[in-house]
DNA sequence: TTAATTTTCGTGTGCGGACACTACCTAAAC
DNA sequence: GTTTAGGTAGTGTCCGCACACGAAAATTAA
C-alpha cells in the first residue's frame, strides 16, 4: 500500500506538499507539482478513504422527510428500514440523519414536519414529495437556503419555477412506465390467444396517481407494440366506497366477462383486490401486482398472485442516504436519476429476494 | 457521536481500560468492568469502524482461485469483475487479494495455479472448486495449513475426509434446485393445458454437472407438485459433436413433437440452442434459460428467449471478497451458505438489472 | 543591499481506536 | 520489614490523512 509519505519521500518534498497537490489546494510551484503528479500516477497512488474520512471528520447533518407507516399501510416501512441501515453505516463518517414523518394523506402534516426539519439546518435533505403544491413551497425554501435535496420513491417533473424545473440532485426510485411495460409482458406471457386483460385501479389519495397511471400507460404501450388487438378492460374503485361494494362490482364484472384471464393491479393493493374476488373466478385468473407488502407476499405464497413487481424500496431508502453521504463526504455528484431494479417476484424466488432487508430486521 | 474517551471520562477511568473491556482483553477488575459496560450500554456506544480499522492495520493477504474467461466463455468475467470491485474497496483496509486463474477444462492448470497461490501464504482463500478430485487435494493442504477458505459459485458437498465433510466457511452462489423450481414455475405460467415441455441439456465438461442436474431436478419437482400429469421431454447433447448435429437433432424433434411449447435449458448455453432452432419452430416456443451472458442477453433482447434466470455472478464475486474481508478485519463469521437471489430477467427489465456491474465497467 | 512581500513548503496536531509499555498498588513470601 | 509477584489501570505511539500555522526561499520594492 502506497502512502502519502511514500510519495513525499520519492519526490523529496514533505507530505504536506503532496497533500496540496492531491487536493488542488494551490501554493505549489508548477515544477514540483508536475513532479509529484508524475510519481502519483506511476505508483498508482490512491487516497486511503478510511484514513481520509477519519481525518476530515466534518460533522454533517442530514434530514429525511418521509411518510409514516402504520399497520394499515406498511408500504413505507421498507424504505425507512433501508434508511435506518444506512444511517448506521454512515454514522462512522460523522453523518447524522434526522428523520421526520408525516401523514401521507395530510398535506398539512407534511408542511408541519418540514418546518420542524428546517429548524435543524440540515446540510442536505432526502424527501418523498407526495404533495405537489406543498412540495413546491418546500423546494423554494430549500433552494433559497441552498440546501441540496433528492427525491425518494416519487419523482416530481415539469417546468416549475418559471421553466427552470425542480433542481433535485437526484431521483431514486422506480421508472413507473417501464414497470408497467414489464407487467404487460408478464401478462402477455401467461396468457393465450383470445384471453382478455383487466386493469384494476384503486384510488385513495391523489399522490400515487402519476406513478400508477404511468404503470397503466406502460402496460398498454406493451400491448400496443406487441399485441395491438388485445382486449384490455379497466375497472376503477374508490377505496372509500368500502370493501363490499368493490367485491360486488368486480365479481359481477368477472362473471360477465369470462374471457378475462389476467388481472393487473397497478397499485400496491393487489391483495385487497384478491380478497374481493370470489374463488370460482380466482382459479382461472393470473394476477399481477406491485410491491412486496406483507399482505401481497401472503397472496403470492398462496399462489393467488402470480407475479409481484418489486421496487426494492428497502434499497431505495438505503441508497438515498448513501448517495447523499457520498456527496457530502467525497463530493461525489450523484446521477440525476437512480432507477431501482424491476424485480420480478414469484412464490418460488421470494425467499431469496429480500435477504438484506430480512437480515437487517433480524439483527435489530 | 460517542467516543471511547467519552466513556472513559464518564467512568473515571482511562481510554485504555475501556478498550480492554471492549475487546475482552482482560486485566480489568470486575467492578470497573461492570461499571464500564453499563455506561457503554447506556450511551449506546459503538466502535467507530473507520477509526478501528485504521488503527488495527494488520495487513492481510487474500488469494482467489477462479477460472479464466475468454471470448468463447464469458461467464467467468462477471464474478471476476465483482472481485475486482471488492478488491478496490477493501484495499483501504490493508487487504490485498491475488487472483490466480486456471483453465476451466484442465485439472492440471487448476493444480498448477493453486501451487502458485499457496506460495503467497494467503490468510484466506476464495475458490471455485470445479474439479472434485483436485479440490480434495487442495482442501487437504488448506486444512493442514489452517487457511480458511470459501466456495464461490460451485458448492462441494458430501462426506469427504472420513465423514467430516468440507470445512469451507461459506458457500456463495445459487441454490440450483430452487432455481430449477423457479424455471418450472415460469414454464408453467407461460403454458396452457396440453402443452408439452422440453429440457435441453448440453454437456461439455464434467464440472457443471451437479448444478445443472439440480436445476433439472428442481424443474421436475415443480411439475410433480403442481402439474403431475405434465409431459416433459428431455434432449441431451454433447457439444463436441458440433453445431450441425445439434441442429439436425433438435429440429427433427420439434417437428415431430408439435405440442412442445416451452423449452428449458438448464445451462448457460441457451443462446447456442436458440441458434440451432429453426424459425418456424421458434415462433411457437417460449424459451427459458440461465445466466446473463452477452449472447444470452442478445437472444433475450430479440425476444427469442422469454426468461433468463440470473445468478448475479458479479455480486457473487463481490460478496465473496467482502465476506472474507469482514472475517479478517472484523472477525465476523459468515453464514455457512450465502445464496444469491434468483433474478428473473426479461427483455423489459434487463437494463435495470445489472446497473452496478455496468457502472463498474464504465468507471474502469 | 536591505526590507517588504509573496510564493512555496515543512511541521505539528488531531480524527477515534488498538495495543505495547509502564507505573502503581496490594498481598503473599521471605 | 523488605522483596516479589500479580493484578489493575494510565500513557504514549501509531495507523494515513487533512489542514492550520508558520518558516524558509524566492521575488519584488525601496
Amino acid at each position: 500500500m502506497i502512502t502519502i509519505k511514500d510519495i513525499a519521500k520519492e519526490a523529496n518534498v514533505s507530505a504536506g506538499t503532496v497533500d496540496r497537490v492531491l487536493h488542488n489546494r494551490g501554493g505549489v510551484s508548477p515544477k514540483t507539482e508536475t513532479k509529484i503528479k508524475k510519481i502519483l500516477k506511476q505508483k498508482k497512488f490512491k487516497i486511503n478513504l478510511i484514513a481520509s474520512s477519519l481525518a476530515m471528520k466534518k460533522h454533517h447533518n442530514l434530514a429525511t422527510l418521509i411518510p409514516q407507516y402504520d399497520e394499515q399501510n406498511l408500504f413505507w416501512k421498507s424504505p425507512y428500514s433501508g434508511i435506518q441501515k444506512a444511517n448506521q453505516e454512515v454514522s462512522a463518517y460523522g453523518i447524522e440523519n434526522n428523520v421526520f414523518f408525516f401523514d401521507q394523506f395530510d398535506p398539512k402534516s407534511y408542511l408541519k414536519a418540514f418546518r420542524k426539519l428546517i429548524k435543524t439546518e440540515p446540510d442536505a435533505v432526502v424527501m418523498v414529495p407526495i404533495f405537489v403544491k406543498e412540495s413546491h413551497e418546500i423546494i423554494k425554501l430549500l433552494h433559497l437556503k441552498k440546501i441540496p435535496y433528492i427525491f425518494l420513491n416519487i419523482d416530481l417533473k415539469g417546468l416549475a419555477f418559471g421553466g427552470s424545473g425542480y433542481n433535485n440532485l437526484s431521483y431514486i426510485g422506480q421508472k413507473s412506465f417501464d414497470a408497467g411495460v414489464l407487467s404487460g409482458k408478464l401478462s402477455h406471457l401467461c396468457s393465450k390467444n383470445g384471453d382478455e386483460f383487466l386493469i384494476v385501479m384503486t384510488r385513495k389519495n391523489i399522490h400515487d396517481y402519476e406513478a400508477i397511471s404511468d404503470r397503466v400507460k406502460g402496460f398498454k404501450s406493451y400491448f400496443q407494440n406487441n399485441v395491438p388487438d388485445a382486449h384490455i378492460d379497466q375497472l376503477k374503485f374508490d377505496l372509500s366506497d368500502g370493501f363490499e361494494k368493490v367485491k360486488k362490482k368486480i365479481n359481477a364484472f368477472l362473471t360477465k366477462n369470462q374471457r378475462v384471464k389476467v388481472i393487473m393491479v397497478p397499485s400496491s393493493r393487489v391483495s385487497y383486490i384478491c380478497r374481493a374476488i370470489e374463488k370460482n373466478h380466482l382459479s382461472r385468473l393470473k394476477i399481477i401486482g406491485f410491491d412486496t407488502t406483507p399482505q401481497n407476499v401472503e397472496a403470492l405464497k398462496k399462489s393467488i398472485v402470480a407475479f409481484l413487481i418489486s421496487q426494492k424500496s428497502f434499497n431505495q431508502g438505503y441508497k438515498s442516504i448513501i448517495t447523499i453521504a457520498n456527496l457530502l463526504v467525497h463530493k461525489e455528484m450523484p446521477a440525476k436519476e437512480i432507477p431501482t431494479p424491476l424485480e420480478i417476484i414469484t412464490k418460488e424466488n421470494y425467499k431469496y429476494s429480500h435477504s438484506e432487508e430480512r437480515k437487517y430486521y433480524n439483527e435489530n
